[in-house]
DNA sequence: GTCCTGTAGC
DNA sequence: GCTACTGGAC
């Protein structure tokens, strides 16, 4: 009698066996094409170079969610002068605060979250936690930001996953199992292996996310310039 | 009108 | 799962 295997489980299993079944010739070959392309045509912004404070890069990635980074880019410096560090976020006047953050959009949600965030960093000594669990507990840090700060703060093999970076890894290797990335386990056992089989965290990364960003757009796509277009599935070269 | 280096609330 | 959150760029 075979045993009974709960659905989200099956589920789960079936999308890391896809996953696995992938050969590892084939994401190594994608890894490569990416740094190699990374360091020859990747964007280059501040909070890529060294020199930034924790505080500014987990402000910056937090101003990056649903926000273009040349809008950040743009905007950060004048941010920083009134709001320079943890202390000066939790003492903040609300309205000024909303003010300053109008350029980057979703300021009030923003704005309450800095604050309550700030509270709670400034409330233990102006210190981030070290562990993935304390970190995650933190108001408004989901699984992004949680290895956003592992891979700034530690230089730890996590990925940056998302939404643009799923769409890269969706038409080169096939298509998610959940409708939500933070929870879907194919593109999170995909994103072990390029980790993985990746020299540095950051370039790979910001690889996958600029590729998304300039050539592999939503509903454009420059399949001509990409540099996986080869083997990709998705190539429109020719036709677009 | 659509999209952008997500998260939390329901 | 679905949706609100927001404004800038195209």
């Amino acid at each position: 009698m075979p045993q009974r295997i709960p659905k989200h489980l099956s589920r789960r299993h079936s999308a890391e066996t896809r996953a696995l079944a992938i050969e590892p010739a084939h994401v190594q070959w994608f890894v490569n094409q990416v740094e190699a392309w990374y360091k020859e045509q990747g964007r280059s912004f501040p909070w890529r170079k060294p020199g930034m404070s924790l505080y500014q890069l987990l402000i910056i990635e937090l101003l990056l969610q649903r926000t273009r980074a040349e809008t950040v880019n743009r905007f950060h410096a004048g941010f920083f002068l009134h709001y320079p560090d943890w202390n000066s976020l939790a003492r903040a006047n609300r309205m000024d605060l909303e003010a300053a953050l109008k350029p980057f959009g979703l300021y009030r949600r923003r704005a309450k979250v800095f604050q309550i965030l700030a509270s709670a960093v400034v409330g233990t000594g102006g210190e981030l936690p070290r562990s993935v669990e304390d970190l995650g507990a933190l108001p408004g840090l989901g699984p992004y930001m949680v290895n956003a700060v592992l891979m700034y703060r530690d230089g730890a093999p996590v990925p940056l996953l998302d939404g643009g970076v799923a769409r890269v890894l969706e038409r080169f290797f096939g298509p998610r199992e959940l409708v939500d990335i933070r929870d879907d386990p194919y593109l999170h056992c995909l994103e072990e292996r390029i980790l993985e089989l990746s020299k540095e965290p950051s370039e790979i990364n910001w690889g996958i996310i600029d590729i998304s960003a300039l050539i592999c757009m939503k509903n454009i796509t420059h399949c001509h310039l990409c540099v996986l277009s080869k083997k990709c599935p998705n190539n429109r070269y020719g036709l677009s």
